[in-house]
DNA sequence: ACGTTTTAATAAAACGTTTTATTAAAACGT
DNA sequence: ACGTTTTAATAAAACGTTTTATTAAAACGT
């Protein structure tokens, strides 16, 4: 901290001691409104600024201007590639705008999401991005929802009129790559994810629904994860299909180990494809076949859209829906 | 935010009104001096702040008691998974103290580092994180050390007695590595790594230099992304080099790719050593060999060191330094 | 030449806390 | 019974800003 001669922090007073003029000048002129001043005077007070290097403190400015420049983000795993992915999209409208993101990793845990929560808003930040799913509705409802607090529910959660809302086209994504393996030859598919998943992820199983028939698709349980794909293989193993629908790249990546554990390769004897094309799709071998979400502007949309909501909190609720893709690699192939 | 009848915030003198004592009196309850009051008194406040959901303002609290409860981390790049694991290991932690994470993701732009240096400085965070290298050393000093700001720097710097430091076993890791690829009959390695490294990863090249003579390596110069990785294979194929250590996983990633776009198998025409274990490790087929850094460790004693800075400004510049082994997985083989 | 408007600047209030110094009443000790 | 200490509580100052209302002086218009 820059000090004075007395050891104590420069204060504004310090500056409109040594240029002569009151604080109220001071504040005034260094927030914007030098106008109102002799060019004299504005000279005089910027130099004594500069000179002191005086930078006005944080907490008694925002006691007054009562925002923060914060937004705070809580998603359950940083270390997923999806959620790092999205993170930089985020930060990089945030930046620009010169906010700043407060990282919250709940790691699925509901008292962690509820207690970040909390200490979010007794922080006072401007608005929030939930793109965790633990967190119950009642939760957003009662710290956000109640208290007018500007947040955007992300990717897990429908939102149903009662915030903006940005998804991608989940239902449209099983689709595509339904068709993408029917087109292939593959009668029988297993599809790779967890019971309970949450509504955009059973999205995709509806979208697959409508191209397969309930007997030709094969539920396999598997946690989003790079160790529930490989867990997974055993039990696909079992039935009958030639192909797999890997809910998310990470359940892919898994499959890759467990089948190369199983001595079965990729994809002569299985087609795998994959949901979210995360960079590492890439750099598997062979690489993987996979429907593409654009998670960065994923990210930069639902910055944007928040700060226009605490631009304007009043307007209509919005709610964008992003397009997805098949990106074909090399781990599907036609059957036999 | 709560509001009272008037649609103001409720502050401390509400709860002081509703309870029938002083706001000092509030205060002084709320932040553990209960046993100055009676009993009687004690209950009352508790009662009306209850029932008015009272929570002190984080503004007006931190300008008096000047700290943050917050710590800046800034980093190179939130989706290189060493980064977003060392996060974890730091957030788990913080957490635990309750401390709240200020992620900034620095992309090796020199300008956005002191830019965010500065910015969480005018924040007034307790302390400081720096794993980011593109950072000078006249900024730090410039911006902290000049400044007394608790910070520690991580894994890419050297200290030197200006501040607390914690590094791992670079030199061991090289040695290592390297021991390793002798003792499979390798005599001609291949180094991917960038032109410009970082301190700590010019010592693992030193580590390597104790094992192989200057003639038995060929340096390849190599990004320190998967791309850099891939990029590299075409100067590998060129060397007569059988073995390639990757200075970092992400590297080696890369190098699977280039390598299988080559036609060429690992471990039989090539064997490939990567550096950090980073989860992925384990899913790539064949398994990478690589040295293990304790990531997530890394982070935790990072934190801890910051926070017992923090509660101990004077105390003596502390330095550590964290083992690294050897994990055999199946990219490596002996020659023939 | 004098009332009115504009300009340049400031004093004082406000933001919502914590902390220090003070006080009135109760308890204590002989 | 009366001076001293302890207890329970508070008034007031302080933290460092921004903003509102005010003022003195200058400029203006006829």
């Amino acid at each position: 901290m820059v000090k004075n001669m007395d050891n104590k922090k420069i204060t504004i007073k310090d500056v409109a001691k040594k240029s002569g003029v009151s604080v109220s000048t001071v504040s005034r002129i260094l927030n914007g409104y030098e106008q109102n001043f002799t060019p004299r005077t504005v000279r005089r007070v910027l130099k004594a600024r500069d000179e002191l290097s005086y930078e006005p403190d944080y907490f008694a400015r925002r006691m007054i201007m009562k925002e923060s420049k914060t937004i705070g983000v809580l998603i359950p795993d940083i270390t997923n590639p999806f959620f790092s992915e999205l993170i930089r999209g985020i930060e990089n409208i945030l930046y620009k705008e010169n906010f700043i993101t407060m990282l919250c990793n709940a790691d699925l845990d509901q008292e962690k999401e509820d207690t970040y929560l909390r200490e979010l808003t007794r922080r006072g930040v401007d608005g929030f991005i939930i793109a965790s799913s633990a967190i119950s509705n009642e939760s957003i409802n009662a710290t956000l929802k109640a208290n007018g607090h500007p947040f955007i529910v992300l990717d897990q959660k429908k939102a149903e009129g009662i915030s903006d809302a940005i998804i991608t086209d989940d239902y449209t994504g099983g689709q595509l790559a339904a068709q993408h393996l029917k087109e292939l030859g593959h009668e029988q598919i297993a599809i790779a994810m967890p019971k309970n998943a949450p509504a955009n992820i059973q999205k995709r199983l509806s979208g697959v629904r409508s191209i397969y028939g309930e007997e030709q698709i094969d539920l396999v349980d598997a946690e989003l994860s790079k160790t529930g794909g490989r867990a997974a293989v055993p039990a696909v193993l079992k039935t009958t299909a030639t192909a797999i629908f890997a809910i998310n790249d990470e359940i892919a990546l898994g499959l890759y180990l467990g089948l190369s554990e199983a001595g079965k390769k990729i994809p002569a004897d299985y087609s795998v494809i994959g949901y979210d094309n995360i960079d590492m799709c890439e750099y598997m071998v062979p690489q993987l076949t996979t429907i593409a979400q654009p998670i960065f502007e994923l990210g930069q949309i639902t910055a944007k859209m928040l700060l226009e909501r605490i631009e304007n909190p009043s307007k209509d609720w919005e709610e964008r829906m992003l397009p997805v893709n098949l990106i074909e690699r090399f781990s599907t192939a036609h059957l036999n």
